[in-house]
DNA sequence: TCGATCGTAACAGTTCTTGTTACAACAGAT
DNA sequence: ATCTGTTGTAACAAGAACTGTTACGATCGA
């Protein structure tokens, strides 16, 4: 598959706007977004209805319309943005049941889902402990030394 | 997609083998394998081919052959098999590089690239933390109280 | 030599992601 | 009221991954 940047891109969507919105520009139009991921617009457009849908950014249409963060950027998680995007399950369990009549077929299904549970619960620490001002802050830091 | 069970698959196979080297069945064929998950033998030979790469089967040919375990379960982890399955990473970065001019695309990259490493660090200490035999012992102990 | 099984290729069907084009809906500006 | 820029969304194509199937050569014990 095309493998999944769904994240990557919400995340760098944030911290562009948020960087903006420090230096006065609060409404963003998809078009400027899109500059700073060189990609299309309507990439933007999507990953941004997800996020609007979730609470964090706002949109306005007609002329001079365009997007901004409802909360400030230290107050968004990357979990927060990971939930809004709705992500699927890292492991899934049998795509057809087992066979039941066999002892593992049997019990094993409960386990596993115990397990991918405990291991989705360590992403989502992980991502909790970072928000998009975090991100920013690093991400200009970098750029510093660089 | 279909989501991916790569890992229940890989998993089940070898608590499955697990349970029958106990039983005095230590060589088993893909088909029979394949009855316990109720799926094709040929996903049980794609799963086991990855499972040899990583040393943690052997497979003999010829009349009488068979796959039989090269490890205790116990000594094998689900990060083992994880590993053994070569996934891909959770996470990705931009498909295509952003505007490095812009600050936030100049220099995002490495940040999330240290963050996504911190999640997968989370996974693995999960995974790792947990064996076949103790997915065989649990999935036992859970068909008793049903 | 026979027969069972591995090992692997090829293909179909499904789903997801990225990216593109197109266009209606909207709302402020003139 | 009309113009204009932008959102919101649909439709589509290309590419990739996973599941599942059929097929068949390779292997090796009996």
């Amino acid at each position: 598959m095309a493998a999944n940047s769904r994240l990557t891109i919400a995340v760098h969507i944030l911290a562009w706007m948020a960087l903006a919105s420090r230096r006065g520009r609060e409404v963003m139009t998809s078009e400027e977004i899109a500059a700073s991921l060189a990609t299309n617009p309507v990439i933007v457009r999507r990953s941004l209805g997800e996020l609007r849908a979730a609470g964090l950014v706002a949109s306005r249409r007609g002329a001079g319309a365009g997007w901004r963060l409802t909360r400030g950027p230290e107050s968004i998680t990357v979990l927060d943005v990971h939930d809004a995007l709705g992500a699927e399950p890292l492991f899934a369990l049998h795509p057809s049941a087992p066979n039941l009549e066999c002892p593992v077929g049997h019990g094993i299904r409960p386990v596993l889902t115990e397990v991918y549970a405990a291991v989705d619960e360590a992403v989502r620490r992980e991502l909790g402990g970072r928000t998009v001002a975090d991100v920013l802050a690093q991400t200009l830091a970098a750029k510093e030394t660089a």
